[in-house]
DNA sequence: AATATTTATTGCGTAAAACGCAACACAATG
DNA sequence: CATTGTGTTGCGTTTTACGCAATAAATATT
């Protein structure tokens, strides 16, 4: 029985796959296959059933695993407390995060982070699907808007702001529209994805409600990044989060509008979260990073902070 | 970092040597020495200080080693209990006993306990110091008398009976003593060991205390197995326990002597037990050994069993 | 119903790791 | 001071793990 072993059967049956094992661990497919194959002859019976494009666990399989899980996680721990109090984080950190976030505000932020601490290796993985982190396999996850798994432990990163936004050539040709009004006037680009196409709605500071507001222009698409690029030509109007935009309001290549108000794109607010497995927040190099994360976004996140500079 | 050197840690943790941890795997010592050298650049700080004749566990050392005890215990018991109901007993049990009975008992119970189990493997170490079974990671350590581990669990096995034996051609020629006053008429064969010569102890049924015989004969020797020679070949008389001449009072090559009174060469009664750490207790391997024990010695040990084989 | 695709298994050759032998270093023991 | 026991390290050999490629099996797609 083999330590290396073990571990690739905890990620087997977090999984269901030992294809995504293999990717885990960077490994091929047949390898996670023989030390699986070679881990049920040293238990003595078979701990997975093979299906065509999954495995399952075995009853044994799962009481096996959920021993397993425990026990890899107390001596990933028993190793890590052994580290001297000066030790630097090492090992590889695994982020997930919407595309857009990861690429805009992840991706900056990590470099920063892992030049700081040299010994740290990252995996990004970037997607819009709603994954599982835990059978993910991830250190971290972002995620926005609504929460659904407990054995995840949760941190508000930074409140969700909306912004509606054109660029200074837009603006002089078709003036500034000064109310949301005033919007019905103009070229709003709307973003149109599997849900349909977008609302745009806002709240004034004191009332109750925000209001929706139906609007229309001339080009809709489910691709954000499209829908920015035609912004930034002049094309119109749109309405995107801060973090999606912040680099072009600081440069002046967008220019923020209806700033009296707060704009969403459904009702209500919505937080970014920062996620991780119970298990893994003591992992030194989990607890670098969510530090050094909440450093960075205190007292306002980068992608906020654009008003400030604005002002100077 | 690798199961196989955990286990090699903790087994060099629990003896303070290399060379016993090697020994206890089979291995050389320069493995052994690889094996620890790689689990403490992976966890990156010592674990042992080199000493000239032994190792010892740094601070860390012996915090990891605490962990890592625990862990692969329960790696191990959670292993344990993927067997199904009917599988059967298999790998290395580590018996220790004292020399001669080992020899005499051990040997044939074990053979017979492996033609029952042949998936059993066994390794039978007898010495008749006093050694720390955990230190020298026994399954089960035989001990007559007095007991003082308090983490091993210990039963009670038999009550060590001592028979005081002489050959027939002796007692042709001599006569047979009626009563312990009449030793003294006798060639009393004594041992004589680091606590200097052994008297004879006698207790009648409802005597309250036995009576001392200093005694003494043409021999005596701290070795058990030449005085037993040496009464075969009728020189005089010995007492021993019962389990160390056994197989010659069934055969009748010695017959028992002064059946009426009880034997012993200390004051005082003592047990044969036996010791099984606490965390192995339920290995199947040794519960079945141990079943198999006590059946074996319920109602009568077979080394007590020549008095009723005499009579039928 | 046929075809394409995905996932897991296994033969085989290669690479990497583990091993043991032997020489050596060091310090305790007699 | 010589001997002895324990641990370290260089080096060659043995063993294990790996990846590639072919294959099997069943699901998804057309």
């Amino acid at each position: 029985m083999d330590l290396n072993a073990l571990r690739v059967f905890e990620r087997v049956a977090a999984t269901g796959s030992f294809t995504a094992a293999a990717q885990h661990f960077h490994r091929a497919v047949s390898s996670v296959s023989r030390q699986i194959r070679g881990l049920e002859e040293s238990v003595g019976q078979p701990l997975l059933y093979r299906h065509t494009r999954a495995v399952t666990l075995t009853e044994a399989g799962w009481r096996y695993y959920e021993e397993v899980r425990d026990i890899l996680e107390r001596l990933d721990m028993a190793t890590e407390a052994l580290n001297q109090p000066h030790a630097e984080p090492s090992g590889v950190l695994r982020i997930n995060a919407p595309v857009a976030f990861g690429q805009r505000q992840i991706v900056p932020l990590l470099h920063r982070f892992q030049c700081r601490f040299p010994s740290i290796k990252a995996e990004l993985q970037l997607n819009d699907r709603v994954v599982d982190p835990v059978r993910e396999g991830h250190d971290i996850t972002f995620r926005v808007g609504n929460l659904s798994d407990s054995s995840l432990v949760a941190r508000q990163l930074a409140p969700m702001n909306y912004v509606v936004a054109a660029s200074p050539g837009y603006l002089a040709r078709h003036g500034t529209p000064e109310t949301p009004e005033a919007l019905s006037e103009h070229d709003c680009l709307i973003y149109q994805g599997e849900l349909g196409r977008q609302r745009w709605y806002f709240q004034r500071g004191d009332a109750a409600k925000e209001a929706a507001y139906e609007l229309d222009g001339s080009l809709a698409s489910n691709d954000a990044e499209s829908l920015l690029r035609a912004a930034l030509l002049g094309q119109g109007l749109v309405m995107f989060p801060t973090w999606l935009i912040a680099e072009e309001l600081s440069k002046g290549a967008l220019v923020a509008l209806l700033e009296t108000w707060r704009g969403e794109v459904m009702p209500g607010r919505r937080e970014l979260y920062v996620l991780t497995p119970e298990r893994r927040l003591r992992a030194l190099k989990v607890r670098a990073f969510m530090d050094y994360l909440f450093e960075t976004v205190s007292p306002t996140p980068p992608w906020d902070r654009w008003q400030e500079e604005l002002q100077s």
